[in-house]
DNA sequence: CAAATTTAGTTTATGCATAAAAGGTTTCTG
DNA sequence: CAGAAACCTTTTATGCATAAACTAAATTTG
């Protein structure tokens, strides 16, 4: 291995290291403090920055999932009155899922929550380190892909 | 919101994205060219790295899983060969896992191979910001150790 | 327009992940 | 040393994730 990917290596372990570090504590939070789940957390996100709704499957395009994975965490939403299924006019084989009133309160708790703990969790990343860091990721995202088609955009971004 | 905590959502986004990029293209590549999954090559790796084996209880702890998911692993592993359970003498409880001569060599075909997709995958980032990033990072995770007791060292460290 | 194809969503089978309960063993302790 | 406590692993129940099969509806096309 040469040096330069033994420096690439590291800096992958290191990453994998903080992100799952930090993934775990805000799963963790979030089972806790508002019983729910990083997944479900993500689609009320998805639908809340889509106000009229999505259909299933431009959800899972958005999560980057599968079909099937959405139908069950769907399901269980919904069953909690959270979301609501919706026909589509003009298309029987299609359903809308959309955050009811209460789904759309409950996520703006929720995302409230996350926005703090991110902050408090990376109170040891400078400003100007987040910012350096932050252009360095976007820069190699960007490459790689155009390079190695590693997917495209959206899904959590602000 | 304020500006400092903005950054730092933000680069938690692009981390989280990076990361999963990554980490979604190497689960690919085990599947599709070692027929393999990155829980299971986490679980051979770890037990490459103590070649008298690991008890069921220790492998947890170094990977930071669960018991019972351990056990999962374990079996279908050692259905394969490529893993297999030794009595600990003198205590009836416990079970060493340690890697088949069979698995020793997989891994290792492995190992290779996903040491050079991650180079692969990070020829966008110089060796400089690799040791930068990672210098950062390290730096961070040790505050956060310290401060918001997110789990200790090992894993997979080189 | 009828048959073939494509599209949308769910279902099924399998694997990974957890927490909690259960099963034996070992160790502690009165 | 006998009962209690602690320990090690597996089992069970639940949720997330995928791929592949399936159902139903819409679209294409001969």
């Amino acid at each position: 291995m040469t040096s330069a990917a033994k420096d690439r290596v590291r800096l992958w372990l290191r990453l994998l290291k903080v992100v799952r570090g930090v993934e775990q504590e805000l799963r963790d939070k979030l089972r806790r403090e508002h019983n729910t789940t990083l997944p479900r957390f993500d689609v009320m996100s998805a639908l809340s920055r889509h106000p009229d709704g999505l259909k299933m499957s431009q959800l899972s395009g958005v999560l980057r999932v599968s079909n099937g994975n959405v139908t069950g965490i769907a399901d269980r939403l919904s069953e909690e009155g959270l979301v609501e299924r919706v026909a589509v006019p003009g298309d029987r084989r299609a359903t809308m899922l959309r955050l009811t009133d209460a789904g759309q309160a409950e996520f703006e708790t929720q995302a409230r929550a996350h926005e703090r703990w991110i902050d408090e969790m990376l109170q040891g990343v400078s400003p100007d380190d987040a910012r350096a860091m932050a252009e360095r990721l976007q820069a190699f995202a960007a490459a790689a892909e155009a390079e190695n088609h590693i997917r495209k955009e959206d899904a959590d971004a602000q």
